[in-house]
DNA sequence: CCCGCCATGTAACACGTTACATGATTTT
DNA sequence: AAAATCATGTAACGTGTTACATGGCGGG
């Protein structure tokens, strides 16, 4: 289900043929990753089939004809059901990062307390990470240093929150 | 392949059953993810098929019986093979840190290539970001605050990373 | 007495990739 | 003339999840 909404996502800003939303999702590829075209037509098959976009048709002669889907309003409705419904914790980077991103599609308050979640999520984390590390198992090298940057991500992800709260702030 | 190579590299530190297995990643699961059940005792039956492990069978009275893995020659071999096939770029943060945390198996001189690689990579990245966030259909509130915190990550890498390789030199 | 932990396993399903097929047009 | 870009699609495969089945032990 994880490209489905963000596919989805995606149409509520503007009617897109398979390939731009190929060519969109390349060009966050680090963010959130790309799925290939061989993922992405039969998703929009799919969400066709179900009826939450619609497709038009646009041929050109010159160029490949182009199949432009747009969201309906089935499909508005189902993205924002999907959204209104609570995350649950231990959500990973990527799922959190695709979210945000539809965020124009939430409330405020939405977003704010969306945050709020992850910054408890990931405050969390830092004291099990410890913990682990200190573990007598974990004494190699490569152990350690991949806790070492665990803690170091956590911590600047943290730092991020707290900066985008306050300037979402009044 | 993903955790097949990892969890063969687990064995290198010792033998273990599949429920330990399972219970040492889960405590990782925050920095690689850890796969279900489901998954890890199919992967140990694949690589017992493939010569890579051994299997012993501990029979307890009292408690149910486990079955203990160890590496093979075979097995050692194959992930020497696979930790000595230079790394493509655009790997994800997860293979990243898998790969890192069987740096016992690695040489200094591979480790600290492995991170300098990582290094250019992470740094590449972040003009590209740049433009793509300034582009004009990036506007929407949700995006913009991806990419800021795209930039962010991607800074505390590169400082973890400067750090690291410092402390790892002579 | 029921719940949670220990311990293994299988089958159905979901999601995504790779590789292929097709074919025109623009750039090198 | 070759290669990249535009544009869509299918089929086989890989990897992982969910949900189930089985069964004993220990603690609240």
């Amino acid at each position: 289900m994880s490209f489905r909404y963000f596919i989805l996502g995606l149409l509520t800003q503007r009617p897109m043929a398979g390939y731009d939303i190929k060519r969109l999702l390349q060009r966050l590829d680090w963010l959130i990753g790309s799925p290939s075209f061989g993922s992405v037509y039969p998703t929009l098959h799919t969400l066709l089939k179900d009826g939450l976009v619609d497709v038009s048709v646009a041929h050109n002669e010159e160029r490949p004809s182009r199949k432009v889907y747009s969201i309906t309003l089935a499909g508005q409705q189902a993205l924002q059901a999907w959204l209104d419904q609570p995350v649950e914790p231990g959500i990973s980077l990527k799922e959190f990062l695709m979210r945000l991103m539809l965020a124009g599609n939430l409330s405020h308050h939405g977003l704010v307390a969306y945050l709020q979640q992850r910054r408890s999520e990931v405050a969390a984390r830092r004291p099990k990470l410890e913990k682990v590390a200190r573990s007598e198992e974990n004494t190699a090298l490569g152990r350690q240093l991949a806790f070492d940057y665990g803690l170091a991500a956590a911590a600047a992800e943290l730092a991020w929150l707290d900066r985008t709260l306050e300037r979402l702030s009044p």
